[in-house]
DNA sequence: TGTATACATTGACTTGTATCAAAAAAACGA
DNA sequence: TCGTTTTTTTGATACAAGTCAATGTATACA
């Protein structure tokens, strides 16, 4: 499930034997489809592709740390990566988890401190590094592509907000209907979603642990509101779920 | 305390009896030295100054809901604003409060979509409203004022991650702990705080209630880690409140 | 195919914090 | 200054959720 870009990719053509551990990626494609870079015009979309170097990332490796000096930000090429904090005692909160084309570690480019969060990769990833300065040039001589970031740090404050009530005003049942919620609009809107993540991953997401995330997950599916098996969870009521 | 603003300028021209209720507010004075114009030549800083329309409100007031359709965006000239979430029961979580020079708001300006949160006047204030899109027209033509604008949103962003960190990772105290030593930072380094804002407002910046808060206040001067005295705060063993 | 590793579940117990209720203290307006 | 309102504190109680520990179940790899 979690490889399945690379597995289709090698499907499609399969008389060529598939290279190992060196996925290709086509920069270009992604940057004209991601929603930093899209409408912009192929020169300078060839400018931001000749910007970005990429590099590859194994499963659980980190990008970066909090605290590191930043020369830069990134996007996912391919793969995905969690952003979060860590207490001292070894407790994480996922702050995000950002998939293809979505950039990230970007607060330290405008603003000049260290990085905020941590950022690990949570599948065989490729990611794109665009240098600070060269990628403020850009900005200073495009507006539409300062707006375009504009419009991306504004819909992440808006899920920030999100995320402190959540934490605040909910309580994890609540928290977990809503993210189930979320899940429906974004894979189509079936009743039928699957976590692309481990549950012990989800917990932290919602700022759980895995062991309350597990009860509550048995208690929705004795009162009927959930039916789970393994990485599916079909919603059988929607209403309740809302309620919760 | 809340008012020093007011009571300053009219202590220095007693001569001229002080206008009720209507404090005048040198706007441009104020945008020249707010993070985001500070920097811009004097015509553009007019041109901002011109597209700005100025409000007063009461204590207590609502400037928007949330859900509200946005068509522009505020900036504080006089006193201070909360800006926050509510639960259906009526708990509420302050996201932030903001002073004189900081916009908020904003976040519907680049993504369109209506406020995310609530915003209240919590003293008599002076607000300034810039409209969506002149607003953005001037950042098309301002690559600089673009680049400030970002600058902005990323530190709203840093501090919502050290927010939702904070909820999550944290218990009560430390939370409080933390609160106490941004505000020695903030207020010249003194070991000496002063509470801007009631307690019972403050328990909703920590995510608390105020019977809880009230009780590690005791708690810790009991501890002789602080000295409580209504809203000064005396910082006894600034180790200690870094532990916590 | 088995074996190691990661992931998930269940039970017993503990605890931080919310809630309810009521009194005390402080702030405010007339 | 008095009386009203808001804010803060204190006590008793309840409960959501964390922790510890153990077991069960997938998953991957050699």
């Amino acid at each position: 499930m979690q490889h399945s870009l690379d597995e289709q990719k090698n499907n499609s053509r399969q008389i060529t034997p598939p290279r190992k551990n060196k996925p290709v990626l086509n920069k270009k494609q992604l940057l004209a489809k991601s929603v930093l870079f899209r409408g912009l015009t192929p020169p300078l979309l060839q400018q931001v592709s000749d910007l970005a170097s990429t590099k590859n990332f194994q499963r659980g490796e980190s990008i970066f740390f909090e605290g590191d000096e930043a020369t830069g930000f990134y996007m996912v090429g391919q793969g995905r990566v969690k952003i979060f904090k860590m207490s001292l005692d070894g407790k994480e909160q996922i702050l995000h988890i950002f998939g293809p084309g979505e950039p990230f570690g970007e607060v330290p480019v405008f603003h000049g401190n260290p990085f905020p969060a941590n950022a690990v990769s949570i599948e065989p990833s490729i990611m794109l590094f665009f240098p600070r300065q060269e990628f403020i040039n850009l900005i200073n001589s495009t507006p539409s592509l300062a707006l375009s970031m504009l419009a991306v740090l504004s819909i992440r404050l808006r899920r920030f907000a999100a995320q402190v009530e959540s934490l605040s005003l909910k309580e994890v049942p609540a928290r977990l209907a809503a993210h189930l919620i979320y899940l429906t609009e974004e894979q189509k809107n079936t009743s039928m979603v699957t976590l692309q993540i481990p549950k012990g991953q989800l917990a932290s997401l919602l700022g759980t642990c895995p062991e309350t995330l597990s009860r509550i997950f048995t208690k929705m599916s004795g009162q009927g509101v959930i039916r789970v098996n393994g990485k599916k969870i079909e919603i059988l009521c929607y209403d309740k779920l809302l309620e919760r």
